[in-house]
DNA sequence: TCAAAAGTGTTCCCGCTACACCCATGA
DNA sequence: TCATGGGTGTAGCGGGAACACTTTTGA
């Protein structure tokens, strides 16, 4: 006999907001681990595909539908003893997202890491992973423009990297960097002047996925901005 | 009710044999997919963590016991109808292993990866994902010695380079790279001849995992040796 | 006129590439 | 002695780091 094992999806979905990289959590309301922060999840249904699962979640249980979110698979966690109730296998999804308001109606907030030390089950792990995960697809794709807004300034794009990676970057390395680079950024032909001085112009995500040459964030001895 | 679905965990397991990139698979020999190339597989137990249960697969299914093959997780595949005769969920790992004999008890055999255009179920694009893993790991990590014999020479882990990326190198600058790369190769104070020509030094594993900076394959103009 | 941020030019340095060259063995 | 592959030296180039400098706005 083949044994079963009921399936989730549950989502690290990150914004940047406020300077600060955050999570999108619910604080739990029952046992086990009530009171403690929890991502968004929700079992598979039996006829639906993984990627219909997370975004079936980020709709349903994260508030977020139609959210111009990116979703990827991130890891399965299935060590038997994760969920006291039962075993449960989970399928990580890692969502990055604009700083969207969090629906209030399904209980969802937006936490920045510091607050997240405590979390309900492995959470905490799976959170990281994702972290860690978000922080190397900056060096070598162009998905940090998935934290920014449809149309966004250099400066912006700038500022999504340094709170991820935790690191200063030069704006003047930086703005040649990604500006150069094929498919990264497609002008709109409008500049903003929302961060103060000169005007900045505004660009739209382009259609490069890959970065090469990566950007490598430096190393650590460079501090928190 | 939470739906429960049956889970199994399916190994790419890839070597470097014969100047050839190849798997290890069985021939189905019943339906579905009867007479098709498979990966190795297997329901994962109750009360078992993922990892064990690649391990257990790599030892009973795959027939390697006790090999030294570099396990981790690649991605789970879950789309309803992947398995015509009822619906499983998929955590595939991927192995790196030396080039070992394949187990004539367990009716698995490293297939080039030429031979391999007609898989059972999904397993080719599982295969190719798991390939494409392998290929971007060798940039950025040691794990290309994971192909390797325990003691090697440098020009053997080049020739594993070229096969795994399809791309030729450049013996010198190559050797000069790894040599350089902080903890990824350990000399043994050991010589061999095997390759003809001068004597090369034999070398084990280092400590380093990551490899900073990275070393990028060319670009695609270069080609096959 | 000044502060602030955008954007450009320039210099230095490091790492990669290409290739000339020498070394140590078997045949 | 020659063929074969191992290993070193070195010049050139391209990209990143650092930073001086100009540009364009709001106050």
């Amino acid at each position: 006999m083949t044994p079963r094992i009921p399936v989730s999806v549950d989502l690290v979905v990150l914004t940047v907001r406020f300077a600060e990289l955050c999570a999108l959590v619910w604080r739990r309301d029952r046992p086990p681990y009530s009171g403690r922060w929890a991502l968004s999840g929700g079992f598979i249904h039996l006829d639906e595909d993984l990627p219909a699962a997370a975004a079936r979640v980020l709709a349903e249980r994260a508030g977020l539908p139609g959210a111009p979110v990116h979703l990827e698979q991130l890891q399965t966690y299935g060590y038997p003893d994760r969920d006291p109730r039962q075993r449960v296998l989970s399928v990580a999804y890692l969502g990055l997202a604009p700083d969207l308001p969090a629906s209030t109606e399904a209980h969802m907030s937006w936490r920045p890491l510091t607050e997240l030390s405590e979390m309900a089950f492995d959470h905490r792990r799976i959170m990281l992973d994702g972290i860690e995960r978000a922080r190397s697809k900056l060096e070598y794709t162009s998905l940090g423009a998935a934290f920014c807004p449809p149309a966004f300034t250099v400066a912006e794009l700038r500022r999504v990297y340094e709170i991820v990676w935790g690191r200063t970057l030069d704006p003047r390395n930086f703005h040649r960097k990604v500006t150069k680079a094929e498919g990264f950024l497609v002008p709109t032909g409008h500049s903003t002047t929302r961060d103060g001085g000169r005007p900045a112009m505004l660009y739209r995500r382009g259609p490069a996925e890959l970065l090469r040459p990566p950007m490598m964030r430096p190393a650590k001895d460079a501090v928190r901005l």
